[in-house]
DNA sequence: TTGAAAGCGCTAACAG
DNA sequence: CTGTTAGCGCTTTCAA
């Protein structure tokens, strides 16, 4: 293998097979009338000589890029890989790639991402939730590309938007445990001003809780990002303070931390203290006893997102829903 | 905002602050020196009209570019994120963006991924193990650019490879079982024909038991990919053939499936099953019996290579190692 | 059906 | 310290 550090390059490949440029542009991108004899002189080559296109200098002469922007705010919350598997097979066979940027559930952060990744004139930019500060909100409309803004439908969107009601989903999880008869209601989650859709469930949930009458008897909020470990210390520190019958959990990481508490410490679960999630994660559905909570729709999310970011839908907000799936922990 | 659809533009910077294009790159990249009163000027003039620079153009233009591609298998199994959780910031640190691909554990797959991952000329990629297809090493070795493969050492790598050894891990997995006294030992997993690493394991596992005069006593391969589910039905179905007192399980998401089949079955571990995983996930920390697991530094394998990439480090193979966290259930 | 030539927006010498 | 001038490797008219 003598292959120079130099890549090869379009010119080389022309050269080569003795046609000119365009011929050769033209048969990679199967685009334009070139005779079938051309058209195999010109691969042959192309093989031989091990030819990659560079697509940096094809995206800069045409107009668009087949890049998508992505930015997240966590990968450790396996929601969103499960967004990006989604995503992931529309966009390869269209033939776009995806750059991904985690903002770490930091809004000055998604800001810079934002600059940043419009740098690379992406086709299109998926992000998460419909809050985003004034100046990410100013550079995404000049862009002027198709932005798609997911797993939020509470508010207005920017472009597209794709998700589900959280204050319908934490409104279900009250009327849910309301309708059960538990009355003694407790509270276990992470930061709001970080994770805003976790507010807006706790919105829903406090609010239909206050139609029936109820107030919250206790809330524990933890000050590091949702976990297993945060789930079961919160559980634990809550149920020191107050006496609960039923606890609901900002998501399932939390939730099954707190059913591990209970196992641990020997509480029946539901009979003494019921517990209740969100997101349906296999780890909360294939426990021992399945945990009660929310199935979001996150594969199907992240493939409708970048469905709808390839068409030319109309801007409009896409509410997938959710499902209340009960198990046996509530 | 009048903004239009098309960009602005180096040159509309330059007009419009009355300087020359070179300029405002050297304000722009803060290289070269610029007098301070004409920095303040081009940088009001950029601020004014909303300037963010063509990263596609500079890089074309200029030598590398800012661009790492990362292929990993798969976006399901919690270990691939907490990689990229690792190699974020330090990528972020230094101005590179990565271009993320999933192979979804097939070669051939991963061979395409390659290919058009070059196409965009990035700075470096980083793929997961020391195994690849006869064309994606051709094509990595031509392309002159820096390769780290994480998450291996046995065996011989193309460039950088940073990760642990499998066998070594799969091999004292073995020993502690047979120290604790378990001789009536199984195994469930998935496809090794997939997951290589998996088997490597697999491999250095039995072999211990054999040095110790033991054979496997039964074993369940699941077609699917690694899961909770897969690892609960798992058991289930090994446990229903064989008489067992130990399981080895290729990685915790399996384990704790196997935990939780147990649990519901009503199996008392360690005492009449004993059960060890691999990964030192946090699921399986947290667990109301703590798993016996081996811990793998998946983020500091994540950083060491993209600290790795950006350095010009002899090619050589780190093993950053595990250990062996010994849990309540064996 | 094919080739020549003019850029895409930026960086990098090279002068001044 | 600053401007001019070539390209980077490809796509895309426009002629032929």
């Amino acid at each position: 293998m003598n292959e120079r550090s130099t890549a090869i390059t379009l010119t080389d490949v022309a050269r080569e097979a003795g046609v000119g440029e365009s011929t050769v542009s033209r048969v990679l991108r199967n685009h334009g009338a070139v005779s079938a004899s051309t058209r195999a002189k010109v691969e042959a080559v192309v093989a031989k000589l091990g030819y990659v296109p560079n697509r940096i200098a094809g995206t800069l002469a045409s107009t668009g890029s087949r890049l998508v922007a992505i930015i997240i705010p966590s990968l450790s919350n396996i929601v969103f890989p499960d967004i990006l598997t989604g995503v992931g097979p529309v966009l390869d066979t269209a033939g776009y790639q995806s750059v991904i940027g985690v903002s770490d559930y930091d809004s000055a952060r998604e800001e810079a991402l934002v600059a940043s990744m419009l740098a690379w004139r992406p086709a299109a930019l998926i992000l998460a939730g419909l809050e985003h500060t004034a100046a990410a909100t100013t550079m995404l409309r000049a862009s002027g590309i198709r932005v798609v803004e997911i797993l939020d439908t509470d508010g207005v969107g920017l472009d597209l938007a794709v998700g589900y009601s959280n204050r319908d989903a934490g409104a279900a999880s009250a009327r849910f445990l309301v309708g059960r008869g538990y009355r003694n209601i407790g509270y276990v989650g992470g930061d709001f001003s970080r994770d805003v859709r976790a507010g807006k469930r706790y919105g829903g949930f406090v609010e239909t809780l206050r139609e029936a009458g109820i107030a919250l008897a206790g809330q524990q909020l933890m000050p590091h990002p949702s976990s297993i470990e945060s789930g079961k210390q919160g559980l634990a520190s809550l149920l020191a303070a107050t006496e609960l019958d039923a606890v609901y959990f900002s998501n399932d990481d939390m939730a099954i931390g707190g059913y591990f508490h209970a196992a641990a410490a020997g509480i029946a679960v539901p009979e003494r203290l019921a517990l209740i999630g969100h997101n349906g994660l296999d780890v909360a559905r294939f426990a021992p006893q399945a945990l009660t909570t929310i199935l979001t729709p996150r594969r199907r999310i992240g493939a409708e997102a970048a469905r709808l970011l390839l068409s030319d839908a109309p801007p409009g907000i896409h509410d997938l829903g959710f499902e209340l799936m009960e198990g046996a922990t509530a």
